[in-house]
DNA sequence: CGGGATCCATGTGGATACTG
DNA sequence: CAGTATCCACATGGATCCCG
């Protein structure tokens, strides 16, 4: 990325099989994914705090999204046999791992809305 | 984030709207945008350049990924209109607050792959 | 409480063909 | 070269009902 060769040899072009920021973007992409994580990242939650964090959420789509998740070793499910049962969802390390993502996401993002927010015609010949 | 406060008085949840990760999602949702983005970061490219860097994108998606970062203000377009025409992409400023974005995706992707590669069952019950 | 199953509306994205 | 237009298949996701 920081060799700005335009024409080395090694990497010829980079198909989007292999890219790491596809690999990351298939497991981390759904509407609701990384509001998920997010809320995982602040600690253990159960299947209704999740719900209960995440307004507008379907029982479905919570559910599909964990189990998602879980198949990508991201985060595990404890679940407790008791009346009522109860559930624990725990990101893992590798989990944890998506946290500089969320960060980046959390910055872009509110650099948008800034910009978004400043963006009435004042100034729009600002020079790039 | 760092504060594990759960019981907290200021932040009551946090709704999916005008959480910064939704903004920033939002926008760069989509199938093929964070690798037309990651293109981009390289320099300024010509339509027919990122098309045939993007084995397998439609001329259609394309475009429409193009328009929809062009109009969330991410990139602008120069247009020379000559015989053949030539249109140039370059990411705004803006634009470039995505590298964060990317840079965090592709350490995580790689994790990923890393983990899936020794994910056979030889150390299955390391700790979390 | 923590889901699964089903149905259905909409969105996303691919293929193809056409245009300035 | 740089798109646009149309059609269509499939995936995403919401609503509702049901079950252990």
């Amino acid at each position: 990325m920081t060799s700005p060769s335009p024409s080395a040899g090694t990497d010829a072009i980079e198909p989007p099989s292999g890219c790491p920021v596809q690999l990351a973007s298939d497991v981390l992409a759904g509407k609701w994914t990384m509001l998920i994580v997010q809320e995982l990242l602040t600690g253990v939650k159960r299947y209704s705090e999740l719900q209960n964090a995440l307004p507008g959420i379907s029982s479905k789509m919570l559910a599909q999204r964990l189990r998602m998740l879980e198949e990508s070793e991201l985060l595990t499910r404890k679940i407790y046999a008791t009346i009522p049962p109860r559930t624990e969802y725990r990101l893992t390390r590798l989990g944890h791992e998506i946290e500089p993502v969320i960060l980046a996401m959390t910055g872009f993002g509110r650099k948008l809305a800034a910009t978004q927010d400043t963006d009435d015609k004042r100034q729009a010949s600002l020079p790039l």
